[in-house]
DNA sequence: AATGAATGAGGGTTCATTCAT
DNA sequence: TATGAATGAACCCTCATTCAT
């Protein structure tokens, strides 16, 4: 009786077995992507990172274009749920703008490599280029909104936003180049100590945020 | 005389031209490499965006990797002469991290394309990636050097300079990214503009430098 | 008794589907072969097409060649018999070839699609192809002997059989080119004014055969 | 004087050259896909025919589509040559037909592989497809129309112009798949020939054509 | 019994590079 | 000198076939 059907839990076990697959595939080309860039990767290299023949990927992906698109896709949720983070605290403008560069930053560092790709997003043509383009347009517009925020309501100095957003999502996307986990600092950290010090660049009162925090 | 005379002066005018279209092919290279990546951009369409034939190419670099090798090569003799002027400085250490840093940046604006290759390292191979890698950590740690120095001078709050290099530069590289000749603010305007933005994060006296300046 | 015993009456009835099922088969097979070709039609769409699973299929053809042989196996059963019944008219040489055109014609019309490929031969190797060319060549000798027979008993005029069985042949085969079930015209219908037609060219006496008859 | 200068005729050469490889080229690819069809044609097995390597290929024709579709137009050319000539004559309708008959098929063993492609328009898609598909549409229409000419002058017996062309058509095309130069009978020989016998059967006085002329 | 998973072989296409002219 | 021609290597992708379940 404890014992499963064979009917019940193949099934299950079938689809658990694939999702794991699915984000490994995910991890390992996202990290190539990121190392060798999309043209300098080839699903020969994927597959043989995983294991498995190359004609076996495309049992998980249609082609290399849709797996960089859904790559673009997984990272952006991130970075998107990032911001909605920082958007939904009742604190001030500036540091709204901290804790959704500290979630962003800290996102690039947690999976490994599924959200680090902020590049190449000219390989890809068409609808989905068109789709990422104008979803990372839109994750921008939002931080600038925070920035703007926070100048109307006097946390931030007031600047360029445009200027100001492009630096600290600069900085911050720098990370997926340098980072690599199991260094002396966790991701979470080099999150809190990065945003701490790109906020206080644009904050009316500095002494909010000590560095070496 | 006015005619002038085959051995004399031909020699002259063809190394003249040869310079100038080495320079034309490094600009259009560049350019490409940067949009569409190193392994994106096939020599057809450089040749093609130069308007000569493919194995003319061959006239100017000895292959596609060596062109890379050279382009990398340009841009870190911009960066280098960036920090030494910031190190040249006789200001205290976060000045002369903002001057190497604003000349840094401007470097980037300014010769459209050349030194725009800060990714694809990982694209070269054998002794060229090992020069350029140690050029590239060479440079960060001469930035390293100015924040210690400002910590040290008491001009720079304490903090871990690796994460501040990291930041500070991270946002000047992604300004390849955005910036765009002919837009509104000037490569030198965005360059002064984020250097101080970047370094007020740093300064033990956030107030010598007012953004919007 | 009403209950039918297992052992009995399950075998007869799995055979019968088996039997159904693999007619299915052959017939979707070979619409498809005939639409896009041999190489240009994948075990995939075939399954597709039948709503099975392509492993499914190795129940039933050890493998697509073979699948190619059987199909032409089939077609040529139904040209034998139709040549069969013209050699078995008591008819003059004429009438009899006549007669085999139409039947052949019609089968060609009939099994909307076990029997129109014509095509392909080629795509077979190995004793496959050599049996079935040799079938082939059989089939076209008979049609031969009808025309020769038609000239010796002075029902066709003199004329070179093996240019003459070539037309009408070619002529008949075409109609699985354009030839679609439910058109205006059924496929005895075809077949019999197109026999008509074709015989006429070679009658000695044309006026036995009026056109839309 | 008499001597060309080399600027003068390197260019006639290089372009004659082209010339000829391309016609060579077109005469392979023409002669395999009739043999094999055209997904059972590999570019490797042209290029092999060819004695050149595969990617060569590509300098004289974008792609495999482009050849097909290339190859059907050249197959038209010929085809729509013939019937303008049958159409050109002042004769009745079913000599105009008979005409046409005679040079379509010699066109088909003239050119021995260029013009034989009649098969596989299905390997076609988008726009080249619809082309050609309208331009044999067009061609078979012609036809169509010097039967019910030849209807109406009282030179053909009244038929279903449709079945009546598709008839004479499919054992002209059917030529392509017997036929093999070199052998008994020249193409100028089997075209009479067969063009008489076919145009026999729709003749309102059959005597005017003697087989075996 | 029937299918998801996997793969070796091969096909079309691109590209960096060389060479003859 | 400068270019058309040619190619080996590699890449993305498909498919007939097998196997474990």
């Amino acid at each position: 009786m404890a014992i499963p059907k064979k009917g019940n839990t193949a099934f299950p076990d079938r689809a658990a077995q694939r999702e794991l697959k699915l984000e490994a595939l995910h991890e390992c080309a996202a990290s190539a992507f990121n190392e060798r860039g999309f043209h300098g990767t080839s699903l020969d290299d994927i597959a043989a990172a995983l294991g498995i023949s190359k004609p076996a990927l495309y049992r998980y992906v249609p082609n290399k274009q849709a797996l960089l698109y859904r790559l673009h896709g997984i990272s952006l949720d991130a970075a998107e749920a990032a911001v909605t983070e920082g958007e939904a605290s009742p604190a001030d403008g500036i540091e709204r703008l901290r804790i959704a560069l500290c979630q962003y930053i800290r996102s690039l560092t947690a999976s490994s490599s599924a959200c680090l790709v902020l590049m190449e997003e000219g390989a890809m043509t068409g609808a989905a280029a068109a789709d990422i383009l104008a979803r990372r347009r839109a994750f921008e517009a939002r931080f600038r909104k925070l920035v703007s925020d926070g100048i109307a309501d006097g946390s931030i100095t007031p600047c360029d936003p445009k200027l100001a957003v492009f630096s600290v999502l600069g900085a911050g996307n720098w990370v997926s180049r340098w980072y690599r986990p199991g260094g002396a600092r966790s991701g979470g950290d080099i999150a809190r100590a990065m945003s701490q010090q790109l906020v206080r660049g644009l904050a009316v009162d500095p002494s909010r945020y000590r560095l070496e925090g």
